[in-house]
DNA sequence: TATCAACACGAAAACGTTTTCGTCGCGTTT
DNA sequence: AAACGCGACGAAAACGTTTTCGTGTTGATA
């Protein structure tokens, strides 16, 4: 990389002084016309630009926030930052995105190397591993040191930050309710481990709506998938019993589920009705293409943007967090008959 | 956020100058071992963990790669991106990802503003505006200033640097050959406009099969999609003609092809056999499940970022600039009969 | 006793900015 | 003619590090 050109170059090539070019090219009026005059000519033509590095550590911030998701080949995740990085862009800064992998001791590590002066402020999903230890110092040190932090879905109540969440329980509660509605008798769900918080509220959600409709929960109908294991065998497990609707907690179990159903000869939705949660290309482009709860992720990588921004820039106002629940709202498509 | 401890708070606290701090911390030798250990201990209590921004500024590196494309919420382009961060964490980088949207304009910015010591190289795949316009003003001036860079995919000959592409010409090539092998007689193409070079390729690889099928090209076949106006209409155009196989250049394609071929009452693969390009979740989950040249992105991505650490890392070393291709594989799934 | 090496540490520069606070010279005012 | 003000610029500190080059003290050696 060729040495870029500075102030001290050109101050000294002009003979003047830093400070000279400095005031010069912010236009300060205690430099004579002429002079700015030469010092913007020569910068003009040297395309000066001034070195971010310099001016983070003399301004003390970076303008730049940092995203740490569990991963991002996944539909949610990249729309979240997609929103993120929109309104940063818009209010000037710049996004630094990692990845924990779903694993604690990669979110603690980079949650270090950001914080030691890269980024302004983190927006984080936590990893499901961290949610299954309930190790959260890494967090509770961030609260600590007052770090600009801003929790998206995956969120914890111990950790008092600015929150973005979907309301997993309403959600939850109308995938089902549709369901009863169209009729169906035995809902079956498929969700995730339960410290997983968002699968544990979507199936809250689902309970409610059962009992409701006036049935007992039946806990045969309740898959807890272990993506550790073969997702396809356990899920298939719930078509031993008898059930005429699937809710899935997302898009890869409820497209395995129509896939499996599929194989049994079921048709979809005259003897099987089926919802999914995350409106990805998945839920669109499949046939039948599915219902699903959408999650609005640009919406809320644009909340969580601003939350944090906000926190940021007004460290003053030493404002109580704050929580924004994001609604869901359902697609219906063909997978589910209306 | 509270302040840090710095170098400057512990030689302060602790009576000693700054130099002496950074020399114990570091073990280094001049240091006495009582003056090592306490200097050591106190960093340890309070948590001592140097700045960034001060190493980057002294160091004159940051230990970050820019990434900029076109889009995220894309699964070819996140699986990249996954590859590069698996790499850039192995050898101490980190990423900074910024996106384009597509337009010249916005590229321009990014690159403006990362390249002003943000990042040490840059990993681009260049946005379609900046294809069609042929303005590549903002790629000649990094080559200029020898900033490290690595284009992948959406590449241009007439830039001079290290690439990282698939072999589209013999993707698309195979994946014609294949519906030819299956005994298909009259194939359709679905592809993008002529600027984007990869789109352009498949076309290529795909005249050459139907050639070398003894066949003639038939323009009428070949549908290049305009993503301003409606994909659907367009797509839809071709199922005119009298067809029974399309080759689609990515999965969206594919997909509506595949809805509007069930709309029209055809079987698939009996009546129509699909291939589609890049092995996404819409291919593998949509039912038929789509036959796909597969991209292997996150290889991609593992190339790219070696390829430019090891320009970083190597400026002595004027090698001539690589290009790597990765080449794809079909996996034949059930929209293409065996 | 004078010399020298080793030891342990500090001063200062450097990275590239911005900003506060001089300071010099010149013209105007009383 | 002395005082004052102002225009135009420079010096220096600051942000947090690392590293080179001193320098003062101690103990051993000649």
């Amino acid at each position: 990389m060729k040495p870029k050109i500075t102030i001290k170059i050109i101050a000294k090539e002009l003979g003047v002084s830093t400070s000279t070019v400095s005031k010069a090219l912010r236009d300060s009026h205690e430099i004579s016309i002429e002079t700015k005059e030469r010092i913007k000519a020569y910068a003009n033509y040297y395309n000066y630009r001034p070195n971010n590095l310099a001016l983070q550590l003399r301004n003390q911030k970076t303008k730049v926030i940092g995203i740490i998701l569990p991963k991002i080949v996944h539909h949610f995740f990249s729309t979240v930052i997609s929103g993120i990085e929109k309104v940063a862009n818009e209010r000037g800064y710049n996004i630094m995105v990692c990845f924990s992998n779903e694993q604690q001791e990669k979110e603690i590590e980079t949650i270090n190397v950001l914080t030691n002066g890269s980024v302004d402020g983190l927006i984080v999903s936590i990893a499901k591993e961290t949610l299954r230890n309930k190790e959260l110092n890494h967090f509770y040190n961030l609260i600590e040191n007052e770090v600009p932090l801003v929790l998206f879905d995956r969120v914890h109540s111990s950790i008092e930050c600015d929150r973005v969440i979907v309301d997993d329980v309403g959600a939850g509660y109308k995938a089902t309710k549709h369901l009863v509605n169209i009729g169906c008798k035995s809902i079956g769900i498929i969700t995730t481990p339960e410290h997983v918080t968002v699968g544990l509220d979507r199936l809250q959600g689902y309970e409610r709506a059962i009992k409701e409709s006036g049935k007992k929960i039946n806990k045969n109908l309740i898959v807890n998938v272990d993506e550790d294991k073969d997702i396809y065998e356990q899920i298939k497990v719930l078509f031993n019993e008898k059930i005429d609707a699937i809710f899935a907690v997302n898009e890869i179990y409820a497209a395995t589920a129509i896939r499996i159903a599929k194989e049994k000869g079921l048709k979809i939705p005259q003897e099987l009705s089926v919802v999914g949660f995350t409106d990805g290309l998945i839920s669109k482009y499949s046939s039948p293409s599915i219902t699903t709860v959408v999650q609005h992720g640009f919406t809320m990588g644009e909340q969580a943007a601003d939350l944090l921004i906000d926190r940021i820039e007004n460290d003053k106002t030493e404002k109580a967090p704050q929580t924004k629940v994001i609604s869901s709202n359902l697609k219906i498509r063909e997978s589910s008959k209306a």
